[in-house]
DNA sequence: GCGCCCATGTAACTAGTTACATGATTCA
DNA sequence: TGAATCATGTAACTAGTTACATGGGCGC
């Protein structure tokens, strides 16, 4: 089975949690995973079509007032065995694209305050990411049922994935202000 | 100015380090800063002859025996303004995806041995990453010089990065490993 | 004699983003 | 009355990958 766009898989996963329409979706990916995922409406839609046509999920629609037609899908039981072998699968890691550091090793010429505002705005960035990873921790934890079931846990170990890389990246940061301070 | 593709970045970059081919500068991409940035030939050979359309780098044939003619690019000073310009500019962090995390919160219905191949596999290939980047840190140092040269200083900044960041993904790992030692 | 290295490039494809288009409802 | 939310979608674009095509030289 040749493996496709991540997003089917992604929007597999999260309709095997509960059904629900592509805007849905679209909230699910900005609050629930924002840390480690991102869809946006212009392939929400067209892959919702598109798992509906190979009949991995099916629309029910819903009246609303005064709105388009509110289409809900569920994940088919066909769907749920494509989800099945995609998470069996080994991850294959995609090669890494870190502009930041591009920049920084190519800025001999640019001044070190410049430099130093980058580095800020990124420790920034990752306090505000770090804050929002233990929001989503508690609200785990606050879920009905015993912390260690299988999904709960599962959860913690992807919200400490972000706990850890968020906490690295802004120990780096201390550390490159402090090499800083003596550059010219 | 409009950012234009990050591949015109890199290549002008690597290009005003030193004159280079299209094979050389993957070889560069390859060997000198893959842990941070990649390119491939099918995106390298057409953006040299757009930075050379666009009067940004020129070419220097060579001839070589019994092979295509080597290119060998130099950067302009057209070519090093616009890369100045981007190097002074805010870096904007791509939206994350991580398609390990994603499968780990889904696997509710996954044996947990699977998941902990994933795991292994995953701190194997930071422990390799790791091992890389102490390499190029020594290589680095070993270079002529002080190492409070700037640009040895920016490339150890963005060496410690993947130190911190590898780090950071073992221990995790381990913590992850020991979490699933109590699921079933 | 086989496979790797040098050296260029194109075609076809997959993936992902931005901007646009529509329009009622709800809340401050 | 103006902004945010609900709700769908398309068009045009940018970015990036895989596979293909060519072919001599060099080391084992």
């Amino acid at each position: 089975m040749p493996v496709k766009s991540k997003t089917r898989y992604a929007l597999l996963g999260i309709l095997n949690l509960s059904p629900m329409s592509g805007y849905d979706l679209k909230k699910f990916c900005d609050e629930g995973v924002s840390q480690f995922w991102n869809e946006n409406y212009a392939h929400i839609y067209p892959t919702l079509r598109e798992l509906e046509r190979e009949g991995l999920a099916v629309a029910e629609t819903a009246q609303t007032q005064g709105r388009p037609v509110k289409r809900i899908y569920h994940i088919t039981g066909k769907g749920q065995k494509e989800l099945n072998e995609w998470l069996l699968m080994p991850v294959e890691q995609a090669p890494p694209r870190y502009e930041l550091i591009l920049k920084l090793v190519f800025s001999t010429g640019v001044p070190v305050e410049n430099i130093r505002e980058k580095i800020l705005r990124y420790k920034e960035q990752n306090e505000k990411a770090l804050a929002d990873v233990m929001a989503g921790e508690n609200k785990i934890k606050n879920q009905p049922g015993a912390n260690n079931l299988k999904w709960k846990q599962l959860w913690i170990i992807g919200i400490n994935s972000g706990k850890y890389s968020y906490k690295a990246a802004i120990e780096w940061c201390d550390d490159t202000l402090e090499i800083l301070k003596g550059m010219k």
